[in-house]
DNA sequence: GGTAGGGTCTCCAGCAACTGGAGGGTCAAG
DNA sequence: CTTGACCCTCCAGTTGCTGGAGACCCTACC
């Protein structure tokens, strides 16, 4: 059993970011000590590790609350986890053909501003 | 003068975001009714359109106030506005390098998965 | 035994940028 | 004169934390 500081430091996220995916019942302590300390063992050490990076690849703490269930459930088939993974590999498509097209007029625009002291901007034309 | 609705349909806004931004002190009414309501004339409109825009743009509120005060300073040169529009095209690139390797991780991970009734998956398998 | 420094606890507030709802006043049409 | 659409303010909630206040707790050192 470990403190929350060290569990903190294996697991790579800061103590308030522990505590928080306590109170939301997201990763709870495996116990408390005499003085109310949160104390933690090696197995959900292993399950705040698979929080953090699940959610470095962006999802949600929906999605990590299903996958975590899917992680602890022996029964659970592939396809359950693959429909989650499948779901937010669309929403990241998404995501980038919007930042592809924003890219694109925006870079346009800078382009086209010839950035110097006169008011003549391309870029505010285009905005009003 | 047009009241808050007809404003918002023009602006192509909701009327909570209309009023939203009036409380923020970006795009205020131009002044109010007998009853209070909130009052737009055709210059606030096209403040409200140029801010939809920049926002959909992804310019943050707070980089709108700056546009905002430079579309109506006519003493502004152009390199002003192309400063804020060039750092919000550097996060727009970043933020897409980002994203591009969450979605080769993730791509190739979906592809990994057989996505059958078996439990073995290799999504879980690296994400633990 | 006292004290200094860490660590830990709970609770409250705030970030961005809205969105939804409650409870109540206003206005125009039929 | 009532009905329905509009408007107002204020409060709460969203997401995923982060910071701070005030108060214990624990260990080490003298």
């Amino acid at each position: 059993m470990m403190n929350i500081s060290k569990t903190s430091k294996e697991a790579g996220l800061p103590v308030k970011t522990v505590r928080y995916y306590a109170d939301i019942g997201l990763v709870a302590a495996v116990q408390r000590s005499d003085s109310g300390y949160r104390l933690y063992d090696h197995t959900a050490l292993r399950k705040l590790i698979f929080v953090r990076r699940a959610r470095s690849f962006g999802f949600s703490i929906q999605a990590c609350r299903e996958l975590l269930g899917l992680y602890q459930d022996t029964d659970r088939t592939s396809a359950d986890v693959k429909r989650i993974a499948k779901a937010r590999l669309a929403e990241i498509e998404q995501k980038q053909r919007e930042l592809q097209s924003l890219q694109n007029e925006l870079s346009h625009l800078v382009q086209a501003c010839k950035g110097d002291h006169r008011p003549d901007c391309p870029i505010l034309d285009y905005l009003a």
